[in-house]
DNA sequence: ATTAAATGTACGGCAAGCCTAACACTTTGT
DNA sequence: ACAAAGTGTTAGGCTTGCCGTACATTTAAT
């Protein structure tokens, strides 16, 4: 009874209502709709959609919240981001923005495999010194000389 | 008049249009719907909807083919692909089927910058060397390590 | 407490993409 | 050349996910 998978769409829904928990007390439906910029309506839909999977808990004009299972997989959809969003600005040196947008859109398609290894790819780089060059620096000089 | 994005959808279709012509001399609708394990009738969609956007040459029952902006577009993308599948499995590691469904899903979402940025990236891994250690083989041996 | 504003929901619609089934055209084998 | 098999197309249907509008409910202001 693991991991089914949901839509691309709904796992921004479930990580948008995770991430307003974190930083509020209650979730309203239109900050979740301001947020993604999308309809009221359609977050109702996507509510109700996501209470089938009973990921949360859901009731018209109910409070809104996430069943144990849609936190964990909120939390692991948010992990991703993180990761992603990691190895987009400290290693590759992407602009905040773009490795947000970006990170936005791996998330959803980017194997766990390829996360555990991009994980270990990031811890590796940040302690990896060798005969006094930092690796990340050197890259970020070859990558600005390129630039011109 | 540059760069009219089209959907993940469409570039799979596109991207083996493209490659099947790099293998065959015709290009066979049958073909593409076994590629991609979608119906016939769906390719049909696609071509039509392809067609309108000026990228494929189609008129019932006759050849199909790439106009110059089609081909210029499936070049893109297969190159997006070819630059995620290396640093895959040349830099992280993963295994070649993992590495080209990663990178299948992952061409259609990664920007453009970003995808500058990894070529760079992946072309200074490949030289870098340092008081006679070999990055890429150092981050191996830290991987195998944490597999345990 | 009452009303105005804000928020939530239901309903009908639309587009993308996929499907199956039936039919049209082409190719192939004899 | 002609039937059978293969391929392409159309028509109709389904699902996901979005929208706008109108209505229901809640919240906030007075």
């Amino acid at each position: 009874m693991r991991k089914k998978k949901i839509s691309a769409s709904l796992e921004d829904y479930l990580e948008t209502i995770y991430e307003i928990i974190e930083e509020k007390q209650g979730v309203k439906a239109i900050e979740i709709s301001r947020r993604l910029k999308v309809g009221r309506s359609s977050v109702t839909e996507a509510l109700k959609n996501l209470a089938e999977k009973k990921l949360v808990n859901y009731g018209r004009y109910d409070v809104i919240s996430l069943t144990p299972a849609g936190e964990r997989a909120a939390r692991e959809i948010q992990f991703k981001h993180q990761v992603l969003y990691d190895f987009l600005v400290n290693i590759l040196g992407v602009n905040e923005d773009e490795a947000q947008n970006n990170a936005c859109r791996l998330e959803h398609v980017i194997s766990e495999n390829v996360l555990k290894r991009l994980i270990l790819f990031i811890e590796f780089n940040k302690n990896f010194h060798c005969a006094d060059h930092n690796y990340l620096e050197e890259f970020k000089k070859f990558y600005s000389e390129k630039e011109e």
